[in-house]
DNA sequence: AGTACCACCTGACGGC
DNA sequence: TGCCGTCAGGTGGTAC
């Protein structure tokens, strides 16, 4: 599920949701969701707190209970947070739960267990001790020109690697790469390329959030729709082309995405 | 610095 | 129906 847009999309629906509610009690369902605190130290520091604000960097969540100490949140893969009714049944592969006074829950829900639950002390340590790069929408060009000049992997790769950059995912870094022109395997971009690639990754990620990250609600001129096997560039119609690449299936349209 | 692989997990899907 | 391999929008570690 989860990459910036989706993460943001989770970040709304959290601030329409779950501040400003009263904590009754957590109750951590799998241990293997945790980073850094025991199951018991984190239900016993949520009881009786509240969320303030919800923060995003990168594909990273931050819940503030006070001014030194934060809920960090990662949705891995399948991850997802519902906030549920008091009828209403958790979902089936609820990791965490925390029922509010108002008898409603906040559910975090993952399948696959690849998601990440954790305190910090503030969003700015976490991410530095985590060596996590600047949010890729909040990115200045210039910052990113510096970032990106002078590498020599493949370009996927460099926008996949969240300590250059967060907030790109498999998806999206395929999107950015198709509006840019530009290879995925492509190395050593030149100035004008990298300049290219900045607006795409803006272009991408704000019309991603625009369509609430729902990729059925993309523009049919964005490559999301049609990436699949068998699937044509909206552009040019030519077919489109999937293979490995740093490790993570690629679709790129070989007509126009030049090899830099 | 970059890459190739492995690992962590589960569910869905296609082929037989 | 049922088993099996394969794949999946993420990240961290290791070894070269």
């Amino acid at each position: 599920m989860p990459e910036l847009p989706e993460v943001e999309m989770v970040r709304r629906y959290l601030v329409a949701t779950s501040l400003h509610q009263t904590i009754k009690d957590a109750k951590v369902l799998d241990r293997r969701i945790l980073s850094g605190s025991s199951a018991e130290h984190l239900e016993q520091i949520l009881t009786g707190q509240q969320f303030h604000s919800v923060y995003r960097h990168g594909k990273r969540l931050f819940l503030k209970l006070n001014e030194d100490l934060y809920l960090a949140i990662h949705l891995g893969l399948t991850g997802d947070l519902v906030y549920l009714q008091a009828s209403e049944e958790e979902p089936h592969h609820t990791r965490l739960l925390i029922a509010f006074e108002n008898g409603h829950r906040l559910a975090f829900d993952d399948p696959r267990i690849f998601g990440e639950v954790g305190l910090t002390g503030s969003p700015q340590s976490f991410l530095e001790v985590r060596r996590i790069g600047p949010d890729a929408m909040q990115v200045g060009k210039e910052d990113f020109l510096k970032i990106m000049r002078g590498r020599k992997g493949v370009i996927k790769s460099a926008l996949l690697n969240q300590s250059l950059v967060a907030g790109l995912g498999n998806l999206y870094a395929d999107e950015a790469l198709f509006h840019a022109g530009i290879c995925p395997k492509s190395r050593s971009l030149d100035e004008a390329q990298l300049s290219d690639l900045y607006f795409s990754i803006q272009l991408t990620l704000s019309t991603a959030i625009k369509s609430h990250a729902d990729l059925s609600k993309l523009p049919d001129s964005f490559l999301l729709p049609h990436r699949h096997p068998g699937g044509r560039c909206p552009q040019d119609g030519e077919a489109l082309r999937h293979e490995m690449i740093g490790g993570r299936t690629s679709y790129y349209c070989p007509k126009h995405q030049k090899m830099a």
